[in-house]
DNA sequence: TATAAACTTGACTAAATCACTCGGGTATAT
DNA sequence: ATATACCCGAGTGATTTAGTCAAGTTTATA
C-alpha cells in the first residue's frame, strides 16, 4: 500500500501556496523550484486541481494559481479526490451484488478492508492544508 | 493507495484455515478452491508465511499447513509484514538525516504521511485473524 | 513399493501502473 | 513584440503486480 506522488505532490504544492499566504498568484515554476517537483508534472496535477475548483488560475505573465478558499477549508480528502488518488484497499467493490474474487458472496476479509478504508478516509477528512502550514512553522 | 492481492490473499487464506479450526493440516488446493485464489500463487505466499513462522507445513500426502498459534494471536500486521506488504505512505524515509525529494529537510507534508502510516499500523495491530472468522459466522 | 498428493524453490512473463516528458497550443503583463 | 505562464492530449521508459512454469522433494496409503 502506497500513496503515489500525484497525491503527495498535490498536497505539497497547495501547502506551498498556503504558506506564502498572499493574494498574488503563485507560479508553478516557483513551486517546482521550492519543492523539487517537475514543472511539467505539476502542470498536469494543477489542471485537475483547477477542474475540481480547489485553485483558480491567472494566465499570462505574472500569472499562477491561487487557492479558491481558506486553507483551513481545504481538506486532504478533497485534494486526493481531485487528482484521482483513490484510497482503495480492496479490489472487490463495495456495493455490488456480486462478491469478491468472482464468487457470489463477500470474501471473508471484505469487512476488514472496508473498515480500514473508512479509517483512512476519516483521517483525510479531518486534516486540512492549514494544518500542514502551521505545523511547519 | 492500494493493498495488493498478496497481502489480501494471505489474510484470506489464514482466515480460511482458522475457520476450519481442526488440528489436521489444510492443503493449499482446498484453500485455492474455496477462496478462488491461484494455487501456484498461494504456494508463493505460504512460503513467506512459513519463513515468518505464521504457519507450519506438513509435507506429503494429506499434508498442508497449520497455524503456529491461536488465530487470536495472529494480527494482520504480522501477516502483511510476512508477505512484504509494506504500508508505506511516503517515499522519503522516516529516520534518515537526508530529507525528502532530494532536499536537505523534511518536506512540508512529511508529518502528515507519517501520522497516517501510524494510524494504519495501529489498525492492523489491533485486528487479528480470529476477528475475521467470528465476524463471518 | 509404486504412486499420487502435497509442499519447495527459483526463474520467468504479460499486463498494468507510475512518474514523468513532449509538443504543441492560448492568454496577458510589460 | 515578446517573454512568462497557464492549457491539454498523447506518449514512454521503468517498475510493479499477479501471477505461471519447470523441476524438484517428502510422505501417506493402496
Amino acid at each position: 500500500m502506497k500513496l503515489t506522488t500525484k497525491g503527495r505532490y498535490a498536497v505539497m504544492a497547495l501547502a506551498d501556496i498556503a504558506n506564502f499566504n498572499l493574494n498574488t498568484p503563485i507560479s508553478l515554476r516557483d513551486i517546482s523550484l521550492r519543492q523539487g517537483i517537475s514543472l511539467l508534472y505539476l502542470e498536469q496535477i494543477f489542471l485537475r486541481l483547477k477542474k475540481n475548483k480547489i485553485v483558480n488560475s491567472v494566465r499570462g505573465s505574472n500569472g499562477g494559481y491561487v487557492l479558491t478558499k481558506d486553507p483551513s477549508k481545504i481538506n486532504i480528502s478533497d485534494v486526493l479526490n481531485a487528482v484521482d488518488e483513490q484510497v482503495k484497499t480492496i479490489g472487490c467493490n463495495k456495493n455490488s451484488k456480486k462478491g469478491c474474487n468472482g464468487k457470489s458472496v463477500k470474501c471473508i476479509t471484505h469487512n476488514l478492508w472496508d473498515e480500514l478504508e473508512s479509517h483512512i478516509n476519516i483521517f483525510f477528512k479531518n486534516k486540512n492544508i492549514s494544518d500542514l502550514v502551521n505545523k511547519n512553522n
